[in-house]
DNA sequence: CAACGTCTATCTACCGATAGACCGGAGATT
DNA sequence: AATCTCCGGTCTATCGGTAGATAGACGTTG
């Protein structure tokens, strides 16, 4: 991949968080690297391909960042899980990327979707088989539900402190459903 | 107001909560209602007032469902929050219009983000003071995010049973935190 | 008459997408 | 070495469509 396509995939990335699927368009990409909408089709001929091909590296990114560390237990992987979200949030106010699409999947193209589903998916698997016990699945629903809950208010309340809140008790082992 | 602008919030609710706020347009409102898109200004000058509106009578509507009923407990108190939102995805498999517009507060006008944060803060101040105890203020921060990530996972996966589970250990008292 | 609601017509701005020309560098050919 | 060929990347120009918004005429109703 190209060095403009990948910073084509950054800029649309910021975007998508921001503002959603509908919320870039390929001329502000252009204009802010510098070329000409049509330059941006070369790389990516649909704008449906370029998201869901950003939701792909985002999904591959997520996973290695949140990859098993040996000797965990369930409080890191939940631990693991939300620093990473927080993090999204923490660093530029925005939404993590497929609980934004996520959202909007009412008006989002096929290819989009099946990524957005595909990624939820890795989720739920990866949560609930290192979490185990149980009630895993549904912990992890439960977790995943609260982390991207939580970036929702940090948003409507411009403060991240909302997210903290929501979250604190998933990570409190004594106090976890179930633990 | 008249039956023809209450026609055309409804449908503004619907679309927003299936596809967000650039989701919908003025024409698409006028073509199913069977008027032109000037005759929509007439009724909202403006799409974000328009908006803001439908975001307004969204949050009253919703807080009259959720109102206290007498000799509630905790674990009532979150059982209705649950059913009511619950009920959104239901009825029609669309979010939260007020979870749809938080994840899209990046890219709002300010008199939308306005009613938003407005939904938010009435959610937290009412849960809180009726859910009581120590943790009052983050345990209505958590329930609240678990409900609105839960209808993000149920939207993601086309399927409320993701809901369900993830939102399942909020009104089981003997496992929710600080119960 | 006056208010209300709708209409036609129009504007400016933006959208995703396409066609076709141009340029410059990498390799191959002579 | 000099030339030719190809191709990735960008450009200009344009298409058809949609967006939100406005001005002013028209008919209906109270």
């Amino acid at each position: 991949m190209s060095e403009t396509a990948a910073r084509l995939m950054d800029l649309a990335e910021a975007r998508i968080r921001e503002a959603g699927y509908r919320g870039f368009s390929f001329r502000d990409l252009a204009a802010e690297i510098g070329i000409k909408s049509a330059s941006v089709h070369h790389h990516f001929p649909t704008k449906a391909g370029m998201t869901a091909a950003v939701a792909r590296r985002y999904g591959d990114r997520f996973f290695e960042l949140v990859g098993p560390r040996p000797g965990e237990n369930s409080g890191d992987v939940i631990a693991t899980y939300r620093s990473a979200l927080r993090n999204e949030i923490e660093r530029d106010g925005r939404m993590c990327l497929t609980g934004m699409l996520g959202a909007e999947a009412g008006g989002l193209p096929p290819e989009v979707l099946e990524e957005i589903e595909t990624f939820f998916r890795r989720c739920i698997d990866d949560l609930s088989s290192r979490i185990g016990g149980p009630d895993a699945v549904a912990r992890a629903f439960h977790v995943l539900a609260a982390l991207e809950g939580g970036l929702i208010l940090a948003r409507a309340y411009g403060d991240i402190s909302a997210f903290d809140h929501a979250t604190a008790s998933l990570t409190a082992p004594a106090l976890a459903p179930a633990a």
